[in-house]
DNA sequence: ACCCAGGATGCGA
DNA sequence: TCGCATCATGGG
């Protein structure tokens, strides 16, 4: 079993798994347990170390800190942030948060999940398509299907995973991704022609295309504009209540600038915990 | 029985 | 293009 370590300040591993990113880690007891593009990591820190034991899979150290993305210079992204007074006290609150960069397909199955629904939600289905649909990798674990294997099921398949309606649009955004090789192409695309490409995929709207190109593609400028930041932008910050999502998108980005998404998830986190209003 | 959950889609005006 | 009903499902 290898065996990765890595020194990192300030990564809060609680707040940065199971903030609702992503949506396959587990705690147990004070370690977490997920499923990471078909290997299996156990994950604890001591001190200013993380330590990832690699239970099932060949990931290798530079991969892996790719996903925790720990090259990033996070005093810098605080500090750039904090430069707007609300932000800066959220900051404070919910420091140790990390976005990180993981792999397109599972990410927008994930939110295509998370429509109309919640985060204990969209964890059991994403558990319940890998254990259903996806190969046993170890022990209990499951690796999440591929998009051929989705692409190939019944709509009354899909759904006994507990996906409700969104079953139908899992399957056919599979289809489509077999042909050519759109969250390759993303990666090149502007934000704009992202969005325009991604939302083309059924179940895919400006949201969930946001929360991918932000938790997957690292575009940390993106804010996926959801009913809670909608209300802080609107109670904050003076947006009117009819403001198109497109509006408090630009709006987001010009006000909480090249980070605008580190912004927008310490805000969420503190309104959700009921500390803005 | 009713409402909401990190929305998206399809409809009619 | 804008406002609304509808979508499947589990939890409070």
């Amino acid at each position: 079993m290898v065996r990765h370590e890595f020194s990192a300040e300030n990564y809060s591993l609680e707040k940065t798994l199971l903030s609702g990113q992503a949506f396959r880690w587990k705690k147990v007891g004070s370690k977490f347990v997920g499923v990471v593009e078909g290997n299996v990591i156990e994950l604890f820190q001591t001190n200013c170390k993380l330590v990832a034991v690699v239970k099932y899979g060949t990931i290798s150290k530079n991969e892996f800190s790719n996903y925790l993305d720990l090259n990033l210079d996070y005093p810098f992204v605080l500090g750039e942030v904090s430069k707007d007074p609300i932000v800066k006290s959220s900051v404070k609150k919910f420091s140790g948060y990390r976005i990180l960069k993981q792999y397109p397909f599972e990410t927008l199955i994930s939110f295509i999940c998370s429509t109309n629904s919640n985060v204990l939600r969209i964890r059991r289905n994403i558990e319940n398509l890998s254990k259903l649909f996806g190969e046993k990798i170890y022990g209990q674990y499951y690796k999440f299907p591929s998009a051929d294997v989705l692409a190939s099921l019944k709509e009354d398949e899909i759904m006994r995973a507990g996906v409700g309606y969104r079953g139908k649009y899992i399957i056919e955004t599979s289809k489509i991704l077999l042909n050519g090789n759109l969250l390759n192409d993303v990666e090149k695309f502007s934000d704009e022609k992202a969005v325009e490409k991604l939302t083309a995929l059924p179940g895919v709207g400006r949201k969930v295309a946001d929360c991918v190109l932000l938790f997957s593609y690292h575009r940390l400028n993106r804010v996926p504009i959801d009913v809670w930041m909608k209300r802080i932008l609107v109670n904050l910050y003076g947006r009117k209540n009819n403001a198109k999502y497109q509006d408090l998108e630009n709006f987001s980005e010009k006000c909480f600038g090249k980070y605008a998404g580190y912004a927008a998830h310490f805000l969420f986190e503190d309104a959700r915990k009921g500390g803005l209003f």
